[in-house]
DNA sequence: ATATTGATTGTTACT
DNA sequence: AGTAACAATCAATAT
């Protein structure tokens, strides 16, 4: 696509951030333009398309030329809207079959979460928060290793015994504590 | 044929 | 402090 659209797109994209931090500052900037919309025609409109920020792109797309791709490197833990959404996909999938677009679920997810209350989010919010938690764990032997991915030594070639120290497996316990009233 | 977009919110890393 | 990018997903689209 030709590039100058792209600029018109930030353009807009950035124009209306602006506003929705102008009129509501923050979070609750996406809620109320789909509030004032009509569910029928909601037009949520692009989020933020992933294109290249005009600027110097360290974090660009996917893989543009730099930027060598860290199969180490963890990926970001799955916040409790994903964690939600996993299990969301599957039930909008059973229940519409024909719909194949992510976007279709990506939208259903949103409504759905928002309709959630924080109880309900509480165990999806419980596991991101392991999740996160692994994350961390991760990403710190990962910065470890970008760090001194050489250990300074003179080691013959021989058999590497780079024991990656493996993620402690403990089992998470689960709390049910769902007492109706 | 392969990379990317589309859409959601939350979260993280960077500035 | 704040924002831009990315996390899954899968089919379709664009290059």
């Amino acid at each position: 696509m030709p590039c100058f659209y792209v600029c018109l797109d930030i353009r807009l994209l950035e124009f209306r951030y602006l506003a929705n931090m102008k009129t509501t500052k923050g979070k609750a900037a996406r809620s109320s333009k789909e509030a004032l919309k009509p569910v029928d025609d909601i037009k949520v409109g692009k989020r933020k398309a992933v294109s290249k920020p005009e600027k110097s792109s360290k974090r660009q797309t996917k893989k543009e030329k730099k930027a060598k791709k860290d199969p180490n490197k963890p990926k970001r833990p799955p916040s409790a809207f994903f964690v939600f959404l996993e299990e969301f996909r599957k039930t909008f999938k059973k229940e519409n079959p024909n719909v194949k677009a992510v976007s279709a679920v990506g939208k259903a997810g949103g409504e759905k979460w928002k309709s959630m209350s924080e109880a309900e989010k509480a165990p999806y919010e419980a596991k991101a928060a392991k999740k996160k938690a692994e994350y961390e764990k991760l990403i710190k032997a990962y910065n470890k290793k970008q760090e001194s991915p050489a250990d300074g030594g003179d080691e013959e070639s021989e058999v590497n015994d780079e024991d990656e120290e493996e993620e402690a497996q403990e089992e998470e316990e689960e709390e049910d504590d769902e007492d109706d009233d």
